[in-house]
RNA sequence: GCGAAAGUGGCGGAAUUGGCAGACGCACCAGACUUAGGAUCUGGCGGGUAAAACCGUGGGGGUUCGAGUCCCCCCUUUCGCACCA
């Protein structure tokens, strides 16, 4: 099979006869079969993606969002995983102990959905899925270490939630208590304000509106690291900025004053609260409190409720209110609910002047923020100044705007002025302060005075966990008759799902309709117990479960804080984008508690998160009404994994969203054929073969093949390196098949291509020949892992191309020895030069001046000035 | 309304620091090979022209020898946030 000398008889025949056999068997690459070949290899080596224990390497942490096991792949998952999978190889390469984990997000709805629909249980349903899935993945030739497999499904996951969940309570973080939450009566649950959209949906059933319910729930209290979660925004560099935008929204911040407005007993009204009771309002702007003139109450505030009892007139206004309110959020629009508002007869008194203000309720005031009640100051707030025009409300202006120039400074601004940056009038004492100090002076003096304070106040609420649906992790806390809420004990964990057990989604928890599981015994006592029938929000599981991998079979702790240290934070999570917020800042307060109680070390548990743009098709994101699904098996089917997930690396840079096309993905197809077709059609076989040539002993043709591999490793290294621009990286790989497709078919022999004359490859050593097709190798190898496996093997490689080592280019043998240099005359281009890359200024000028299409642009006119850019162009400028 | 990202051929996209706009791929056109071509290979492919000139990166201005890239104004799209007191 060596090629060269050879007599020209024998070469001849034998280009025949390969000929042949070509046509004989279909000359294109059989994806599937390789593919297969190479699936079952991997198959049979389990430890073949295992991450090193007491590795003395750099490690490499690199995760994927884990998949709710659904039943099948979608091509997000497959765009997810391939950028992962290449990272993986890559860092694989460049000598890293990676760690590359897979697991199934695996607890919640769908579950129980399916298990009514199709009569099966939930843990059988769930666990099929997975089968099929991991399946696909290993179809696709994803390289996870799966002896590191986490299920949350299963007890030895979910026992360790349960495990958590007692140091929360612990610690005083997991408590108790009834509120008004949202309720899904589609889901027939709770969901946390996360989970309700912005059109006040349900994030599960996107047309079912959620309702307002009380109900006993638990809680863990996310908002004692309100503070921490959002200053640690600040360290984490290697973030989107606009995910962390989104957390520091969502945390919603806002530093400002309590005050008391005690109300007003002279008239000694009936059904106003207890005597002395007050309404407490929070303010950013204490400064302006002497233009309150007005105090408002959300329509659900309890005090509109008490005053509203007495009086039905009052009611059947407020419950206006309350239905508009609600009708707005429910729309999705409460920031342009029309403002209303109903005057309650009642009077407030402003801690400060002492003044009676009238109380109203409005419907733009929101319950659930703050305090649900706010001073009003129509001249220095625009809601406020909107509402008071309409209900004929004082506007008292107490702040002047400050400006520069004295003469100015007494002018009335335009109401309301709203500027931060005023100066008090109109305020008793603090008449003439700056609108800072104002606020500093005002809040310590209400502090002093028993009726503020100086605070924050989050948008952030707690985390409310209960869920009263089956499939999740059950609540390990009892409620005893005699000792109320009981943990259970540590040593009793886990408390286990009960299985074959009817499932609806009606009539609450059905954890409540099996006697089996509610009752039980009160550790403290030995008394009577019942089991709290409430599982857990599943993003509890999701919250914890990478530092699971890291010792995923550990049956005493969660994980052993050891090895946590040597894999943590986690280098780089790839997912989407629409975990953002929910997922993320869950998983940051876990981090942080288990930091607390002295689990890990770290503070964040990820070092860089890319969030990945959205796989849509005609323009629109996939999804069955509209029928433009695409479905990763049949695109395997069809064209192979490596095609499926080289297209999805190709056809867009990662963060951009990627427009699905049948055609682009045939293109792949054609290239890795292309790929194949030139290994096979350009053997190398001869070891001794294997040594780089001199660029000196290189004809010119030879020496621009090893300029351009040399510059392809750079590219690509670069590119990965970088800016994760994978569609670039591809693109050069193809470039440089090209053109050793140019040179080896040779140029002088192109109108005959196909007779099997492929006599100019004897321009090129065997030596460049195999350092062309080795580097091809490692350069696909993260991209197109079969290929590459089965192009290694042809060139005959028996090492483990997973480990091998990623090329390194030589500047030298990269860089240009001449270079085309294009001349501008007057910024437009004129001409073009070839000069040698090291030429001196001048010597590129003269050049220039020499060129005839250059000679007569300038024909006549004097050159007033040029600019030379080495290696980059040359500008005359001419009058 | 606020914030962020984006707008380049018929399409997906290149151009990383202000330096040849359109790499790479798709689609299309022509040719070669062929019993055949949904295989493969070669060539062409922003508009314009006989060829040039010239015109071209959402629109308008500006800075510069030189602008897709920087500055100002405007338009459109996508995403996020939104009476947050």
């Amino acid at each position: 099979m060596t090629r060269p000398d050879r007599e020209p008889e024998n070469r001849e025949r034998e280009n025949r006869e390969r000929e042949n056999r070509e046509r004989e068997s279909d000359d294109r690459y059989d994806a599937q079969r390789v593919e297969m070949k190479w699936s079952e290899r991997w198959q049979k080596d389990s430890q073949l993606y295992a991450a090193e224990r007491d590795s003395a390497r750099k490690k490499y942490y690199v995760l994927e969002m884990l998949p709710y096991p659904s039943g099948a792949l979608h091509m997000g998952h497959v765009r997810n995983y391939s950028i992962g999978d290449a990272l993986a190889r890559y860092m694989w390469m460049n000598g890293y102990n990676v760690l590359h984990p897979m697991g199934w997000d695996s607890f919640g709805l769908p579950a129980e959905n399916a298990a009514i629909q199709n009569q099966t249980p939930p843990r059988q349903w769930t666990l099929g899925n997975i089968a099929k899935m991991k399946a696909q993945m290993k179809r696709l030739g994803f390289a996870y270490d799966w002896s590191r497999e986490v299920t949350t499904c299963l007890p030895d996951y979910y026992r360790w939630n349960q495990w958590f969940f007692l140091k929360l309570f612990e610690k005083g973080l997991a408590y108790r208590k009834k509120s008004k939450v949202n309720w899904c009566p589609q889901c027939a649950t709770v969901l946390a304000n996360e989970q309700v959209l912005s059109n006040g949906c349900c994030w599960r059933h996107e047309d079912t509106l959620v309702e307002q319910r009380e109900l006993e729930q638990w809680f863990l209290r996310i908002t004692n690291y309100a503070d921490e979660l959002l200053r640690d925004l600040d360290t984490l560099g290697g973030w989107p900025e606009k995910v962390r935008t989104m957390q520091r929204n969502w945390i919603g911040r806002s530093e400002g004053t309590l005050i008391d407005f005690k109300l007003d007993y002279a008239e000694n009204h009936k059904g106003f609260g207890p005597a002395g009771s007050s309404i407490s309002v929070f303010t950013t702007r204490v400064d302006t409190i002497y233009g309150a003139t007005s105090v408002q109450l959300a329509p659900e505030h309890p005090m509109v409720a008490d005053l509203a009892s007495a009086n039905p007139d009052l009611r059947a206004k407020v419950d206006q209110l309350i239905a508009e309110q609600r009708k707005a959020k429910e729309a999705g629009d409460i920031g342009e609910i029309e403002k209303h508002g109903v005057f309650t007869g009642r009077y407030a008194i402003n801690p400060f002047n002492h003044e009676r203000i009238p109380v109203w309720v409005a419907n733009y005031i929101l319950m659930d923020y703050g305090t649900g009640a706010i001073m009003s100051v129509p001249a220095h707030d625009d809601r406020d100044y909107e509402f008071a025009r309409k209900y004929n409300l004082e506007i008292r202006l107490v702040i002047l705007p400050i400006s520069n120039d004295p003469e100015e400074t007494m002018t009335e601004p335009v109401l309301p002025f709203t500027a931060h940056d005023g100066m008090l009038i109109n305020s008793g004492p603090y008449s003439g302060m700056d609108s800072a100090d104002a606020i500093k002076t005002m809040s310590r003096f209400a502090e002093q005075n028993g009726f503020g304070k100086a605070t924050v106040t989050f948008r952030l609420k707690d985390w409310g966990i209960s869920r009263q649906r089956y499939w999740g992790t059950p609540i390990p806390m009892l409620y005893c008759e005699k000792d109320g809420i009981v943990p259970v004990p540590e040593t009793d964990l886990p408390v286990i799902l009960p299985e074959n057990i009817e499932i609806t989604l009606a009539g609450g928890s059905p954890l409540g309709h099996v006697p089996e599981f509610v009752n039980t015994t009160c550790p403290k006592c030995g008394g009577r117990a019942r089991r709290e029938t409430d599982t857990m929000d599943t993003f509890v599981d999701s919250s914890w479960y990478f530092y699971r991998y890291t010792d995923a079979h550990n049956d005493r702790a969660p994980f052993d804080s050891k090895v946590v240290q040597y894999w943590f934070p986690i280098d780089q999570y790839i997912g989407g984008v629409e975990h953002a917020i929910l997922h993320l800042i869950y998983s940051r307060f876990w981090t942080k508690f288990m930091r607390d109680v002295g689990l890990v070390s770290n503070d964040e548990p990820v070092e860089r998160l890319f969030t990945q743009g959205m796989v849509i098709k005609d323009g629109a994101k996939m999804s069955k009404s509209l029928g433009n699904v695409v479905s990763p098996d049949e695109m395997v089917a069809r064209y192979g994994a490596d095609a499926a997930r080289l297209y999805s690396l190709f056809a867009a840079p990662p963060d951009r969203d990627l427009d699905w096309q049948d055609s682009g993905i045939e293109g792949i197809q054609r290239f890795l054929g292309k790929v194949h077709r030139f290994f096979k059609n350009n053997p190398i076989s001869d070891i001794t073969e294997r040594q780089r040539p001199l660029p000196a002993q290189l004809n010119p043709s030879a020496r621009s093949l090893q300029r351009k591999l040399h510059q392809t490793i750079k590219r690509v290294t670069d590119d990965f390196q970088g800016r994760w621009h994978f569609n670039t990286c591809i693109s050069a790989i193809m470039e440089l098949l090209n053109e050793a497709n140019r040179r080896m078919l040779g140029s002088e022999d192109t109108s005959n291509p196909n007779t099997g004359e492929r006599v100019k490859g004897d321009e090129i050593p065997p030596g460049l020949l195999a350092e062309v097709e080795h580097t091809l190798v490692l350069l696909l190898a993260p991209f197109a892992p079969y290929l590459a496996h089965e192009l290694w093997e042809m060139i005959g490689e028996t090492g483990n191309l997973l480990k091998a080592p990623w090329p390194h280019y030589d500047a030298a043998l990269a860089k240009e020895e001449e270079l085309e240099i294009p001349v501008q005359i007057n910024g437009k281009l004129r001409g073009r030069i070839l000069v040698p890359a090291d030429a001196s200024e001048t010597f590129v000028l003269e050049t220039a001046l020499a060129d005839e299409k250059v000679k007569s642009a300038i024909a006549g006119k004097t050159i007033v000035k040029t600019i030379c850019v080495p290696g980059k162009l040359l500008n005359i400028v001419v009058k």
